[in-house]
DNA sequence: TATTTTTAGTTAAACGTTTAACTAATATTA
DNA sequence: TAATATTAGTTAAACGTTTAACTAAAAATA
């Protein structure tokens, strides 16, 4: 049989309310007392019961982690590293992580995942864009809600957010730098606010280094980020612009299609064309040429927002804080400087 | 304040004992007070605290899905998918899942998860092979052990497999019938039982139709299976033997690896070399050409996988019960006819 | 010294279930 | 009809914690 707080006490000595204090770092216990008890914990490999505990407390110990299926079935390893930064900080903070998808189509009334009917969850951290009516059937739960990389239309929730703005124009001056004036835009799924950054950020790139780019160099869609899609724009971007001698693709998927249709039309990357990409998974590294791409700290972002939601929980902070993450350049061999 | 026992006892006029019973389908309660108190559950939406329930059941109401951090974070979703089908199933018989990784360089006192180590688990679910000093850590847990797509050396756990030997019989017989007669094997990873059994199966097909295939066709190694074994691979293959016309991979990453070194090499898939993959993942359908494949059914894996765990946990089965799912053969563009 | 304050604990109630043991009412049998 | 069995519930203890309220002993103060 498990111990329980009882074993430890009568090991140590003790009443079972000190061995609870202890546990609870209560400095109303002496040092000498403390030892004792936290000799007979480890003696007896003694671990709290979360039922008894979540019992009295009203606390579940549970965070749920929603994402839509279609993310997280995604062929990049993107969510499932956001996933695993949260489930090792919540470890470390003892916590437990329920995973669970929803349906990218989620419309009111449908199922919602068993943890949150039951209200087994103390917060919960959604990732990635999901419908609003998933967002709004959460509310009458009334427990914090930290959003990864989304910013819903009526926002107001703490989230943890990429600095998109920023990768955005690291990537275009990347280019710029290499002396290149024609650089196109390709991203797809424009309404969400991350791209939309990330155009941002290459508008901002461009008119700091006063490159007026002409027509025809921006191709968006709003269809789900994908090769297919990639392959698809970088078709209507060729057919308008032949000059265009460097691409900024939105994310790395994109950045695929864009070089299978570069390489099935006889352009070469980065001799003829150079590319770069957005997120950095290991796929960027197997592909040829290997992309130079803007890295994004997947896991940190699970770990943000665990302690954004923790912070939260315990008080420490208010619901509307935010968290940006930083990026970073990669260079890889898909960029290079133009030829004079 | 969420709903009690209490609430609904008072609410249908009957003792928390009676909805307690109700709940649990006991057939003392009469139909009209069973509808009495259903009705009473429904309006005020009430769903019992797992707390409490795990407090007096000593169940806890939760599965442990475990896999290495290496597996989880492949580029293939193959184990996302088995994850969702195993978290979908035991939504549906309300039970938590909660997954883990550990490093697949386990040792012995390396720490476990959390909910391991607190005992908040009632079976735990193996993804994928694991490092046997794990499993024997788990041992003093004295809980059921379902594993997916492995058998450690010293066996004895109920376990979903493949058909492993069935699907290398299918990807060779196609082979066959479509002519070819000189048919490599390309498998890394070689001392896991799955990949022994698609060479199995492989030359179980070439025995059944007479085929004795020369020295230098099977070309293995133990290297994880990746895209970069699997170029290195051709490579080796076809150094000793230009004769080849065609390749079982076996499995997609390995298939990606080795058609790129076809390509590489000024040879056309299929029209000199055909080439069959395992595994059927998204990735198979956009590469060019598509993938003939083994489709194994992924899903299926992680309900049968939540299904057999709860069997036993219901003593509904003893806990040496083994599934096997079966696999099928997708032809996409990667084979062809020999050329006579 | 007598009183008050502080320290370092202990006692006991409460959390929301499950379930064995009990019971009152009704049905069956001798 | 009296005794027994069945039906349809109810009562109450138990599960393992947390924590407010209490207390005895020691220290500080008047």
């Amino acid at each position: 049989m498990r111990p329980t707080i009882k074993d430890v006490a009568k090991a140590a000595n003790v009443s079972i309310a000190t061995v609870s204090l202890v546990i609870h770092n209560n400095e109303r216990i002496s040092t000498k007392t403390r030892k004792k008890v936290l000799r007979a914990i480890k003696e007896l490999n003694y671990h709290p019961s979360r039922s008894a505990r979540g019992l009295v407390s009203h606390q579940t110990g549970n965070i749920g982690f929603i994402i839509t299926e279609e993310r997280f079935l995604r062929t990049e390893p993107f969510y499932t590293r956001v996933f695993l930064g949260a489930e090792f900080e919540a470890r470390e903070k003892d916590y437990y992580v329920l995973l669970a998808t929803i349906d990218s189509s989620f419309k009111e009334g449908d199922p919602l995942p068993r943890f949150i009917l039951e209200r087994n969850f103390d917060g919960i951290i959604i990732a990635g864009k999901v419908p609003t009516t998933f967002i709004d059937s959460l509310l009458k739960y009334k427990r914090p809600i930290v959003l990864i990389d989304f910013i819903p239309p009526d926002g107001g929730y703490p989230n943890v957010l990429i600095n998109n703005i920023k990768g955005g124009m690291l990537a275009t001056e990347h280019l710029i730098n290499a002396g290149h004036k024609n650089i196109a835009f390709i991203g797809g799924e424009i309404s969400h606010p991350s791209i939309m950054e990330r155009l941002r950020g290459y508008n901002l790139a461009l008119e700091k280094a006063n490159i007026r780019n002409g027509d025809g160099l921006i191709v968006t869609n709003d269809e789900y980020l994908s090769r297919q899609n990639g392959y698809k724009s970088a078709g209507r971007l060729f057919n308008n612009r032949k000059d265009v001698t460097a691409i900024f693709a939105s994310n790395n998927a994109t950045a695929v299609g864009v070089m299978q249709y570069i390489k099935d039309n006889g352009y070469k990357i980065p001799d003829d064309v150079s590319l770069v990409g957005f997120d950095d998974v290991e796929a960027d590294l197997l592909i040829d040429p290997p992309l130079t791409t803007i890295r994004v700290p997947k896991v940190e972002m699970g770990t943000e927002a665990v302690r954004l939601l923790l912070d939260i929980l315990n008080n420490k902070s208010n619901s509307t804080k935010s968290t940006v993450v930083q990026v970073e350049l990669i260079i890889r061999e898909s960029t290079r400087a133009i030829k004079k």
